[in-house]
DNA sequence: TAGGTTTTTAATCATTTGATTAATCAGATG
DNA sequence: CATCTGATTAATCAAATGATTAAAAACCTA
């Protein structure tokens, strides 16, 4: 393992540049990243960066729609499947996101900060009322437990869905728990959580 | 509501400083964060920063130190606390942490997402494992719940109460909830969250 | 009030940083 | 080969930004 064990392969030099915004702006955030650690990164002069992309702002859009889509776009169309049960969407969401996250671990934690710190950037981009607020899955759980407003619900599913993910950084900067060992953790969750979910709206 | 809503009172210059520093860093993050823009919310000359802080990085320690306290070293003592039991601890922690993030709503992206960019930084200045993995309510928590790991139930915990904060941006974007909507959730939530919790490790 | 100390200000510095430019290079096409 | 087009480079620009300085103002205290 070299001291800069991200480097590029023999792509296009856009997918280059992309590769390496990909890596800066989910590690350091817009603020902190500089063009010049991008270019670095791609091994690619910096002119070249404002040639393909106009800005540091464009080449950052595009990565955040990129991230974006991963980060919600997975869920809309499971909750929104008419076709499955509640316990179905439970285990496949659970499953398949923390699939996502083990892969993807800054994800969240990312997006969701640039969304804090420019919240007007995003007002647009993000129909989360029609995809998840009116979802079949939320219609689902006010169905079946009445009592309770589906968003507790929602945020608790997500919730133990994410948050390890999100205070793994704490985790692994105390040297409280080692990579591998949060994975396995992390495996072993997915039956857990839907479990826990099922068991809560019963 | 003027446009410049948060103007100081009739604090010290050092405090006026703490204070803009404050809403800056916790809504802009660091590296986002100008000296101008403290100085200015603070209504003072910029070389004042310098004069009373030596450098932006220094009063930035200052408050992220603040901020890791509260976050943090109030879960500690309870989760430590050797005379309450696991439903007390739960009934508690629930209740003043929900206070605590509604007074502070941007309190856990905020450290968490300066973690994440700089963990070195932080590396000494959290003592996790003694103070939250080596803790009673660990223990109360293994003891009544042999076949799964405490961490499993910690991170559902934690995730149920503090992921309705982190995503609070988003639903505030999309305008999908109000603030007072939210806090009114949230209140209830003390009660349902550490219900689950309960319902799980029975 | 005089003298000294602390606080505040405007001006300025040095560096960083996003972006541009003009020149060069490479590769295709005729 | 000559030429044209797109890709790449080194040099540079202008603005932003963290920090400093020297002078002025405010505040003591004897």
């Amino acid at each position: 393992m070299k001291k800069e064990l991200k480097i590029e392969a023999n792509l296009s030099t856009e997918e280059k540049f992309k590769e390496a915004a990909r890596v800066m702006f989910t590690q350091k955030g817009y603020a902190a990243t500089k063009t010049r650690d991008i270019a670095e990164l791609a091994g690619l002069n910096l002119a070249l960066l404002n040639y393909y992309f106009r800005s540091k702002e464009k080449l950052f859009e595009i990565i955040m729609i990129e991230k974006v889509q991963q980060l919600f776009s997975f869920i809309a169309p499971v909750f929104n499947d008419p076709n499955t049960s509640l316990n179905e969407k439970l285990d496949l969401i659970a499953s398949k996101y923390i699939d996502l996250l083990i892969k993807e671990p800054d994800l969240p934690l990312f997006v969701l900060s640039e969304i804090r710190i420019k919240p007007e950037r995003f007002a647009k981009n993000i129909q989360l009322d029609t995809f998840i607020m009116k979802s079949t899955f939320v219609k689902q759980l006010a169905e079946k437990k009445k009592d309770i407003n589906p968003l507790q619900i929602f945020f608790s599913f997500l919730g133990m869905l994410v948050f390890p993910f999100i205070v793994k950084p704490v985790f692994q900067v105390t040297g409280v728990i080692s990579e591998e060992a949060f994975n396995c953790l992390m495996e072993e969750r997915k039956i857990l959580v839907s479990q826990w979910i099922k068991m809560v709206i019963d």
